[in-house]
DNA sequence: CCTCGCTCGATTGCATGCAACGTAGGGGTG
DNA sequence: CACCCCTACGTTGCATGCAATCGAGCGAGG
């Protein structure tokens, strides 16, 4: 979208992907002056892009004890796929009226996309698919025009990381999220706003139990989340 | 809830209230030295609230260009009660089955609280229900133990500031309003979930068309939202 | 040996100073 | 007369310094 022209807004940025790239594990400690050092910026900025990633529920301040990147539990998880389940399926069904011959080209191209970047074989790469995914419902939100609802999702979204997402998919449900996509934009061309909340539903349910299923392995698996940074 | 202890957080609620409460009219410039001086503080935190609010969608911030109290046309506001419409009912009947006497007790009183001061006659305080009516939705939000559910409703929320709410409503309405909350505490205490939702839906139906009626006459009376600062 | 209190180091919170950007007004030119 | 440029002011963005707070580690007392 719009390009960060303040070193704040590189900060923000910068540390939003740092965590959901996972490079910040949950629970990692995050220090200013360390911080402001690896972004090459004062703590200034880094303090604002704390603040605003606090309240986006990215990490959690405590006054004078620090940040965190925000940890949560199993049951969290679970919570915002169901809310997902509540508010994107709407927001696909509204946006079918919005959109115009084009969108539904360059939504196509980016299904297409993932499927290339998604399918097993040796053009794999799961990495790839993170930036598409989002872009790709991205610009459901915005072809929804509700402020709000994008606001709400937006809120609700950001704490469990959408990241490792693809990378803990079997291949089973990873193709059919990948058919997914391809069958939004369908029901987006035809028009057709109940199909294309009934695909929605199916895609977060799908997308609920490989997570859901993840983040079980993964508390089972790591008894305390230590101190990683790298 | 927990006090503010640091400068920045004063200056956060400071700043909130300030807007929910009408001192700042939407479309108001947010000067920094302007609103260091009024509250005492310097710079530095009153930076880190507008960053907040912007987080929050009650403020929009431009770099370089300062910020000001956001503005909503009517379509956003409608979006909001669309979203309410959906959200608070479902929480509404998940608050069900965590419900404790204590709780019911303390919802009651809330309700009955509200009822003395905003019923007409000599008592009516319609200041006094700001507070009480958003007790009592934080109260229920609390009880819904949905993390993902609140943090959605908040983001969409607050941007229509809900505090000209109850100066607008008409006399049937606000009559309507009040007995809803003390309906939603009967069907807490007798435990039935699909009750809770049919009677909080109700109350957002109600409210919804209070404030788009008064959105409508609002922005129609005032051509320009002028530089209002008192 | 355990517990409590204290001091020191590290980190955050805030104020202030300086540089950069944006805006408004006036003078000059086509 | 209209338009453009250019200068000056006000404001924001960021860096840095200093005071306050927190936590760790150590030593004394029970």
């Amino acid at each position: 979208m719009t390009r960060p022209v303040t070193s704040a807004e590189r900060a923000l940025t910068a540390l939003r992907d740092l965590i959901m790239g996972g490079q910040l594990a949950p629970g990692a400690r995050l220090g200013e002056v360390e911080l402001a050092d690896r972004l090459g910026v004062s703590r200034t900025p880094v303090r604002e892009a704390l603040s605003r990633l606090a309240a986006e529920g990215l990490v959690q301040v405590v006054p004078n004890r620090g940040a965190r990147v925000a940890t949560w539990t199993v049951a969290e998880l679970e919570g915002v796929f169901d809310l997902r389940a509540v508010l994107e399926p709407r927001l696909t069904a509204l946006a079918v009226p919005n959109v115009r011959p084009a969108d539904v080209d360059e939504l196509d191209a980016l299904a297409r996309q993932m499927l290339e970047v998604g399918s097993p074989g040796p053009g794999q790469d799961l990495d790839a698919l993170v930036p598409l995914n989002r872009a790709f419902h991205d610009r459901l939100v915005a072809l929804a025009g509700h402020p709000a609802l994008a606001a709400a999702l937006a809120a609700a979204i950001h704490p469990p990381i959408v990241r490792r997402n693809f990378l803990t998919y079997d291949e089973e449900s990873l193709r059919r999220s990948l058919a997914h996509h391809g069958e939004i934009v369908a029901a987006l061309s035809a028009g057709d706003p109940e199909w294309a909340r009934a695909v929605m539903t199916s895609h977060i349910a799908n997308a609920r139990a490989v997570m859901v299923r993840a983040a079980r392995l993964q508390t089972t698996a790591t008894a305390t989340p230590e101190e990683e940074t790298a």
